[in-house]
DNA sequence: GAACTAATGTTGTCCTACAACCATACATGT
DNA sequence: ACATGTATGGTTGTAGGACAACATTAGTTC
């Protein structure tokens, strides 16, 4: 069509809305300079004629804070910062998941938990857990029989051992892991699928690991699971790096910093 | 003084503003019911009509909705929901941590981490890493002969161990779950003070981890931390329930569901 | 001293208004 | 026919005013 290479491009966000600087600010206010846990902010009109913008933003800034858990509002009262920070979530942020590193970084997270996961499945798994494991291990091949590479089923097969568990927070931890690494397993699984060998190398590591819950052999279980971690990251270092680079959802471009 | 008992409750908040309220709606729309990734929200305007609210009301909600990543608004266009949940971060809800078993989950992650965190310490520690893990755990000491339970200087044991192993999220997970099990640890701790055979069973745990940590015996390490978090994990299940009944940070009530 | 009351300040909510911006349809010129 | 400019309506971003609900404090009364 036209002379221009591709170039497709998300959208630029460079525009930061007044409420998202004052929320900036407000953050560093309360982490850094110390606004005491149990101290009330400044009114929200005082500080709206302080940071020279209306009430609203000031509001709005509040309001995010608020479900962070750094703030809480007592009407008629005042903003106090809470003490302890147990609604502080977790997060990893976005904007630093360009480069390989920062996703292998993720990796080893994941791999660190795969282990005791797959140990704890083993030892607690119900007879219908082990069923739901197993079924899901077959929906890899009916996946990538369909002509897809098999991530989403094979995702779901290691979500199946995490709730077998019996611990919720496994699961909840491994599906955030997993938002960061699914670009990456995607082209691995992509790669994997033009070389039988490894293909073959991932089915017989899955099957390892499902004999070893379904024996219920806790350390059996932990070093398969390991193994295939192991195995996993071997095989995605095989990979030419250029291929990781294009990433399928969410932000590509690191804003500059202004 | 009164004739009542000890009655100091933080705050009720059974209040649950306009905005909480629209902000749960609007994440069980995104969540449940497909909001496709992509797909437009209605306008505020027609959504606080519908809603019954004012339009400021939905602005702080969706406010919080962008702060949490699961939407992303373009001025003059409108509200969209983003594709993939990248941004939506790890969290425990706080109001669920009322019971000793929901703790323990959280204990149990930190004991799924800890050993391959110290394996890696173990690995990749420099020296002035090592060095800063060693006077942490001195620092344990201290804070004991000062009078207190040693938890904060104990955190910072794993903290510095957590810094070694040059992999961040590590540590912001660890630091994470910290925040639920610290009341916990700090009960343990004070039981501990008062059998001086768990206070030494405690300290010779941590010297061996720091021992494999100073050897670079990577096997060893994870073994020190596995046998650390067994330990541990034991003696909190010695200790009568009832002492961990009181927390002190943050809400203990469960907020009735209505 | 205890209980009630008024005053003041703060957050919660609603409203209107306008600026900045986007998407589309329409008009214009070549 | 095509590209370019322009008008228009709709949407978010921001400002500001108004009042209700509530908390705190000072003052008053008993």
């Amino acid at each position: 069509m036209s002379s221009f290479p591709e170039f497709k491009v998300e959208r630029l966000i460079l525009t930061s809305s007044l409420a998202d600087r004052v929320t900036e600010a407000l953050i560093q206010l309360i982490k850094e300079n110390d606004f005491q846990p149990g101290t009330r902010l400044p009114s929200e009109i005082s500080m709206a004629s302080r940071f020279g913008v209306s009430r609203t933003v000031i509001r709005e800034a509040i309001s995010r804070l608020k479900s962070d858990g750094l703030v809480e509002s007592r009407q008629g009262s005042g903003v106090f910062v809470r003490e302890g920070n147990m609604n502080t979530p977790f997060r990893i942020d976005p904007n630093v998941m360009d480069s390989i590193h920062s996703i292998q970084q993720v990796i080893e997270l994941r791999k660190a938990l795969e282990g005791e996961i797959t140990a704890l499945a083993a030892e607690r798994r119900s007879k219908a857990q082990l069923a739901a494991i197993k079924h899901a291990l077959k929906q890899i091949d009916v996946e990538v029989r369909a002509g897809g590479v098999g991530t989403v089923a094979d995702i779901m097969f290691h979500r199946r051992i995490a709730e077998a568990t019996g611990n919720p927070h496994f699961l909840s931890l491994i599906e955030f892991l997993f938002n960061f690494i699914q670009s990456a397993m995607q082209t691995a699984r992509g790669y994997e699928s033009t070389r039988p060998d490894l293909a073959q190398e991932v089915k017989d590591e899955h099957l390892i690991i499902v004999d070893a819950i379904s024996k219920q052999d806790v350390e059996a279980a932990r070093a398969a699971a390991r193994h295939h971690m192991d195995g996993s990251s071997k095989r995605l270092g095989s990979i030419n790096p250029q291929n990781l680079s294009k990433n399928d959802s969410g932000l590509v471009f690191k804003p500059a910093c202004f």
